[in-house]
DNA sequence: CTGAAAGCGCTTACAG
DNA sequence: CTGAAAGCGCTTACAG
């Protein structure tokens, strides 16, 4: 592969010649110019990213750690901030951290240690040291979706609370009382934030939120399929199970069907996080939609004002409740229709 | 943030020796060691893997070019490229070339810039002189789930041919003779071979793949509505609906719907890829299954192999038909148990 | 076992 | 406008 040297002697001009080209700096003959890009283009030049970023200190790199790929909320959220960081110059290095903290620690080591430019981060649990450490050490940080309290870092992320309280509204209107939720990690801000706002909302109709009808998620399909066998095997199920994310309402539409029952019959269904699929389950699932590539552009263009040393700034977006059918039809639209509508309302 | 010269400093001794100390290297008196932790641990020092790369011209780093992250096969694969690459000892950059040519040429540049040790790409195309020329440059260079001919580079990929076969059998065991196919680009190895096994299952029931059977897809959701509302305004449509991949056949699911009409009643639908969503649409669908983990974890070590110095692999793993209630039910089970079984019948 | 020194491929004041 | 030279943070023969 060929340096720039190579590119010097065959332009018969010096490395900082070369360097002065390739950068666009403006003292350059138009000559000494021309020489040089006819050099880059017989040899097949490209510049040393690994050596330009030794020297000037800055890799044009951010780094993005989530916490589980496989989620398709967590996917879109990557493919936005790529979009973004790409619009901007950037490029960005994803970590998977699994929903596991050692891994999420893994991961924000590696990329620190290649001296990414900033880092995003949607941490999977309550604070490790590692990225305490680093956020007062000054590396450029911005927390998506989740967040740790008490740090200096800015924060961009959904606001549920009024799309949970038109969802309760929604299950009270179908005459649901006994409403359940299956919690994300208590040690993450979504986790309870949805808890939260969800007994909240209950409170609003006088309807309670015994401890039993809180399952204790983890985020991934398994664990939702386990809350809600806990919820079927109660002498008292609930109407309906709410699932804090798009995947432990996976699990949950596992559990119902492996015992022979229904939704929205047997039991009602809702998720936070609306994907794609949730239009063509069995039935169309009703879920409360964040936007996500809002917040993956939010989120890269806070991150970068930040590394370029203008003010960044938090942002908070509103989701949106989206109604499908996994929660009962309507009283006025009792007989379903031979021709499924779309039937699908949003609310702010 | 410290270097090694202040480790060096802090503890007493050259940056030769600290180098030594943090790369295992044998000849460090005990005492030296010992010192030299204490000063890294004090310092928090982190060795910077940029400088490191510069010197060792190599950065234990893979690139991995996927046509699009979206689409939960890929993302399985990348995820499982993660972990193999990461029990190795390397790192992985993501490319989404997002199924755009100019975008997958975008990441592989931008990948070769930051010398990446190696590469694996799906890829989009034909062949980006971009890629031809890296690999003919000696890029250690793999191919994943999509090839391209002609080029002397180890692939791993899935063989669909026989679980085309078995759902062709599947679908004509039903009763169905009008089957069409979504495919995907031609350009595409998946694109062409996919057909091509169909095309080749058809015969050998004596069954046509006339032309207005053949829709033109792009791997994306969008490309198979269109396909398939081509296929229902034919004065003959089709029985059965064969995507390509997932996407594809969620795009026909959509357009199903939309028309008012009913998998599998109206119109039967299988698909290429199976995804754990697909047992909770409307219906469970018709699925052939790839290996997909296994998939990644042997690209990675074919590639792993190639820049060691090892002799790489090509690996080809067969995929398997799993067979849903989306292209009818089989006239044994004609009557609907009111208890959805789970029906799930797995074919090598 | 240890250190001084060269060098990886760039960029950038500095002097001309 | 141009080039010689220093230096980014490491690793690694080489000499002792």
């Amino acid at each position: 592969m060929s340096s720039i040297k190579d590119v010097a002697a065959a332009a018969g001009v010096s490395v900082a010649t070369v360097s002065r080209v390739l950068n666009d700096h403006p003292s350059v003959s138009a000559d000494a110019r021309s020489r040089v890009l006819a050099a880059v283009e017989a040899l097949g030049y490209r510049p040393n990213a690994v050596a330009r970023s030794l020297r000037t200190d800055q890799t044009r790199t951010l780094g993005l750690v989530i916490s589980d790929v496989l989620n398709p909320y967590f996917t879109l959220l990557a493919r936005s901030v790529e979009e973004e960081a790409r619009a901007l110059g950037y490029s960005v290095i994803i970590g998977n951290a699994d929903e596991r903290p050692e891994l999420q620690d893994h991961h924000v080591r590696t990329l620190l240690d290649r001296r990414i430019d900033g880092l995003l981060v949607s941490p999977t649990c309550g604070g490790s040291p590692l990225m305490l450490d680093a956020a007062k050490a000054g590396t450029p940080m911005v927390f998506v979706d989740r967040w740790i309290a008490g740090v200096d870092v800015p924060v961009v992320r959904a606001d549920g609370r009024a799309a949970v309280h038109a969802l309760v509204a929604h299950l009270h209107a179908l005459g649901h009382r006994r409403l359940a939720i299956i919690a994300g990690p208590a040690a993450t801000t979504t986790g309870s934030e949805r808890v939260e706002a969800f007994r909240e909302a209950l409170g609003e109709y006088g309807l309670p939120l015994p401890d039993a009808y809180i399952g204790q998620g983890d985020f991934q399909a398994d664990s939702g399929r386990r809350a809600t066998e806990r919820f079927l095997d109660l002498a008292e199920p609930p109407e309906v199970v709410f699932a804090a994310d798009n995947l432990m309402a996976l699990g949950a539409l596992d559990a119902v069907r492996d015992r022979g029952l229904r939704v929205p019959d047997d039991i009602a269904l809702a998720a936070f996080d609306d994907i794609p699929w949730f239009v063509h389950t069995d039935p169309p699932v009703t879920a409360i939609a964040q936007p996500t590539r809002e917040l993956g552009r939010a989120a890269v263009r806070a991150l970068v004002d930040r590394i370029e040393g203008r003010p960044p700034e938090s942002v908070t977006l509103p989701a949106r409740l989206v109604v499908r059918r996994s929660c009962g039809e309507p009283a006025s639209a009792q007989a379903p229709a031979a021709q499924p509508s779309p039937m699908q309302r949003s609310m702010p």
